[in-house]
DNA sequence: GCAATAGTGAAGTAAGTGCTTCAGTATTGA
DNA sequence: TCAATACTGAAGCACTTACTTCACTATTGC
């Protein structure tokens, strides 16, 4: 599991796109043909196969062909890497504040 | 708490970077001012005030003048944002494997 | 008061992004 | 077999990003 800089660039500049989280929220609820993502989506397919390969590039998505449809599905690890990076920095700073209430709870008590 | 596309957009945008990220993690460890953010960052001042910009707008940070100092720190709900939204999308994914899990142990059954 | 500190703002630039169109290939179903 | 379907790939173009430098302002400490 990679979660060094360089892949958190690809995955949040690939969350950065509306229409690249449409296609992941999409994605989030099955399986889907490179057409059924591009159904909702005002742009040609061109456009959503570009969306499409930066998804694949920052390993949030796979996906594979038969025939000749490709069908996407979302790569969780990947999904759960960028959470846990937010995570991680938030809960330091969460309990950097619990710190410093504890210690201002404690110089009243001394008063 | 806005969590719209818009809002969203900005802030992985703004997590795009690892310069950025690098601000965010040391703002994770506490309150910074600008040059204290600097110090780590290989480039100009002016860059790294560019990028608090960017930050600011996202909503992933606030900061305030006192003095001549900026000191700058971390707005945690806009980091709950971003994580909520892909936490769901995450779930949704493995809330649906699950389903297909059982099902598949369910026709297995039948035979 | 005055030098050092801390930051601000504008302009310029090279590279990257998000589309478009157009021309193509591979597969499928009747 | 042949038209429709489902992509694929390349080129081009407007816009944005991530810096740089340089000139500047506001505070602070001696």
């Amino acid at each position: 599991m990679l979660h060094d800089a360089a892949q958190l660039d690809l995955m949040f500049q690939a969350l950065a796109d509306p229409a690249r989280r449409q296609m992941v929220d999409r994605l989030s609820r099955g399986p889907a043909s490179v057409s059924q993502l591009a159904e909702p989506l005002a742009m040609s397919l061109s456009a959503v196969v570009q969306h499409l390969n930066v998804l694949e590039a920052s390993g949030l998505v796979r996906s594979e062909k038969m025939g000749r449809v490709r069908t996407c599905q979302i790569e969780p690890t990947a999904l759960r890497a960028a959470e846990h990076w937010i995570n991680e920095r938030r809960l330091a700073w969460e309990r950097r504040l619990d710190r410093l209430g504890d210690f201002l709870a404690e110089s009243k008590d001394e008063n």
